[in-house]
DNA sequence: CGGTATCCGGGCGGATACTG
DNA sequence: CAGTATCCGCCCGGATACCG
C-alpha cells in the first residue's frame, strides 16, 4: 500500500504541485490533515468527524501520512490502549495548502444532496479554531 | 465517468477541503491548471509539457476541466484543426490554491532520479530553489 | 492535429471478521 | 480502544488502433 499511485514526477516546473497534490491525495488525507490543524485527536475521535470512514481506511491513511512525516503517533501503553495523533512540524507546514484548499471549497462548492446530511452531531472542537484563511 | 470517485461528501467542516481535492485531483489536473495559469495553450502543446501524459488522458483530463467550468475549449474550424484551451475565470480563482500547492512542493519536496530532470527549457514562474533535505 | 474507441491490469478503497 | 487480515468490486489510467 502506502498510496504508490504512480509515481512519473518527470514533469515540468509544475512538477511541484503534482509531487504535493500525491502526498495529500487519497480521499481522505485532506480532511484528516486539516482536523489535526485543529490539535491533538485520538484515533475515535478523528472517526467522528469522518462518519464515513472505515476503520481500515482510518489507519491507512494515518500510517501514510505519519510515514510521510506529517503526523506523530503517539502510543501509551494502558488498558485500553490509547492512541493520539498530532502534526509534525512538517506536517504543519502545509497548513497555507490545506487551508487555501478549504477556503476555495467554502468559497466555491455547494453542497447539494439533500438537507440531510447536514444532521451532524458536532460541536466536538470549536469549528473555527482558526481563522478563515 | 468524469472523476466520480467517490462522493461522500458528509463530512464535517473539513468537507470543504475534500471536495477542492477532488476537483483538483486526477493525476494530472494540477499539472494542466498550472500551466494554464501561463497562458492559452494549444493540445499538444501541453503534451509538450507532459511528456508521459497519454493522449487519452490529456483528453479525458481536459474535459473534466471544462466540464468543472475551469477550463474554455476553443475549436478553430482548420485544416488541421486547432484547438486551444485556456482558463476561465472560476479556473482562474484555483490560482492561490495551486500556487500554494506548487510552493510547497518547491520548498519540501526533493527530485530524486538523477540530474536530468533538472532541465527546465522555460522558466516560467519563480522555479525557486529545491529545499534541503 | 486532435481527438475517440476499446481492451485491460492494477491499485484503491469498502465490508467484514478477528486480535491484543 | 485501536488496530490487523482477508476478500473483492470498481474505477483509474496506460497501450494501442482508428477517425475527421
Amino acid at each position: 500500500m502506502t498510496r504508490i499511485r504512480h509515481q512519473s514526477l518527470d514533469c515540468s516546473p509544475g512538477c511541484a504541485v503534482e509531487a504535493t497534490l500525491q502526498l495529500i491525495d487519497g480521499k481522505w488525507k485532506g480532511v484528516i490533515l486539516y482536523h489535526l490543524l485543529q490539535g491533538t485527536l485520538r484515533f475515535n475521535a478523528i472517526r467522528k468527524r469522518l462518519p464515513n470512514i472505515t476503520q481500515r481506511m482510518l489507519t491507512t491513511q494515518l500510517r501514510e501520512l505519519e510515514r510521510d512525516g506529517f503526523v506523530l503517533r503517539t502510543v501509551y501503553p494502558e488498558v485500553p490502549p490509547k492512541v493520539e495523533y498530532s502534526l509534525t512540524a512538517r506536517g504543519r507546514t502545509l497548513e497555507p495548502v490545506i487551508l487555501a484548499l478549504k477556503a476555495w471549497g467554502d468559497e466555491h462548492t455547494e453542497f447539494r444532496h439533500g438537507p440531510e446530511a447536514r444532521a451532524d452531531q458536532n460541536g466536538i472542537l470549536s469549528p473555527a479554531a482558526k481563522g478563515t484563511e
